[in-house]
DNA sequence: CGCCCTGTTGAACGCTGTCAAAGTCTGTGG
DNA sequence: CCACAGACTTTGACAGCGTTCAACAGGGCG
């Protein structure tokens, strides 16, 4: 696939900001300094590599539009995918500060990135202190999300555990403003839903088969419609705490 | 269990400081810092909850001894561990921004703690960005691990997800100086083992005969002895790059 | 001494994986 | 407009890893 290059926008990190002020309120300057944090625009298509395991990094990418996974590649060429990330999410934040990461991150839809510096997040560090604990919380949400992860994998059943990521997926789109009345983006192969669920994509066929056959949710090519999202939640045992919606001082 | 109350020691963070320093060099204002942000020390027994799930923080809590684990409570009783904490972890640095943790903290050991007011983090945030910087890398390797079990639990068998387990934890052990030779502590129930693995307790069994027929490891009450730590490693696909052990400027 | 927690063992069950084949959709090019 | 290729989805039969259930053993501690 191509890759483009493109100015960066104000737009460009509207959906960052409304993530962050969904848990505490920015000020002016701090999402002045988001804007004037990002470098470039560049686009990816389905599939591309946007940061590979291994390599050295020197910016950031701050995911503007479109849906991109980490995926964790083991020596036998099974995958685990340990997160997915939507508009609003810095897909590798993290490298930052690892400067290496340990998994890659890939496309699984057209994606508008907006490439920060690292140089500028440390400007940031340096100069803004509240900015900084934002940032560092959007990653402590991450770790949130990859521990509901283990729950998933560790105890729920193959149902459940579908249940929940679709949940999951909701409740994020929401909070970014990019949800339907009952639907969410979900531009994903069975094959990838069953890497993000450690299953594989028979048995994850017919785990969507049940979800359609109890009114619960419809999977599409491109997005899912929740049918009943009480049930959902139920069947799943969902909780959104662990996402840390409340706005409060940080 | 009693609870006791003790003035801190320079001892008490430098767990704390050895893991920070084998990934970036800290300056003698930054150690003392830490060692001032300690406000007193708390001592715990095993089953001891730390940090209750959903409860409002005003500290943050280093563990200067002793083993203790983040559990995930499910609606039926069943629980998950989504990491075990060991010698110079923050355990809950997480809560300093996100206020509530979604999860309990409990002790497997008895457990010195060294408790750090939010307060004195943030003044850390707002007047010492390397040392901030080297905080919130802290809470990335845990993020590092977290995925990491996500892998072991959606696509590694039960003999491997111990096995890694295993690895981890000398690993971990060693960046601190607290492994021996070929040993580290381990005291902890095969009930809660099998709550990190997210397996019964009843196969936990089974696999750690396995692993001792087989002349890999062993499992002592109190400890484990590694017999072959090349075969475990490839027994358990185990890489250390998520642990990120190079000390590089950050 | 006796309780309770922890560890151990065996047998049967079942969720999910594996394997194989057929069906469907979509874009492409003739 | 149709034929075709390729990726994705769907289905069925069967196997196996890990669970469930039940019973018993061992050991620390009151």
């Amino acid at each position: 696939m191509t890759m483009a290059v493109q100015r960066p926008e104000d737009a460009d990190v509207l959906s960052l900001v409304r993530k962050l002020q969904a848990r505490d309120d920015l000020s002016v300057e701090e999402t002045t300094a988001l804007r004037n944090a990002v470098d470039r625009i560049e686009t990816f298509g389905p599939g591309d590599v946007l940061v590979r395991e291994g390599d050295l990094l020197t910016h950031s990418q701050l995911l503007v539009s479109g849906l991109c996974a980490r995926s964790k590649s083991m020596p036998d060429g099974r995958r685990q995918i340990t997160e997915l990330h939507i508009a609003g999410d810095f897909v590798d934040l993290h490298g930052f500060l690892l400067k290496r990461l340990e998994h890659d991150v890939i496309a699984f839809s057209p994606v508008r990135m907006a490439m920060v510096p690292h140089e500028r997040l440390k400007v940031i560090t340096e100069t803004l202190p509240h900015l900084t604990r934002m940032l560092w919380l959007s990653t402590l949400i991450d770790a949130a999300i990859h521990r509901e992860w283990i729950v998933s994998a560790g105890r729920r059943s193959a149902i459940q555990q579908v249940s929940h990521l679709f949940c999951e997926l909701l409740t994020r789109y929401r909070v970014v403003g990019l949800a339907g009345a009952d639907r969410f983006p979900m531009p994903v192969t069975q094959e990838q839903l069953a890497d993000c669920c450690g299953l594989t994509p028979v048995h994850v066929n017919r785990v969507l088969q049940e979800l359609r056959g109890e009114g619960l949710a419809e999977w599409g090519r491109n997005d899912v419609v929740v049918r009943d999202l009480d049930g959902l939640r139920r069947r799943a045992g969902f909780e959104d705490a662990y996402l840390s919606l409340e706005s409060r001082p940080r």
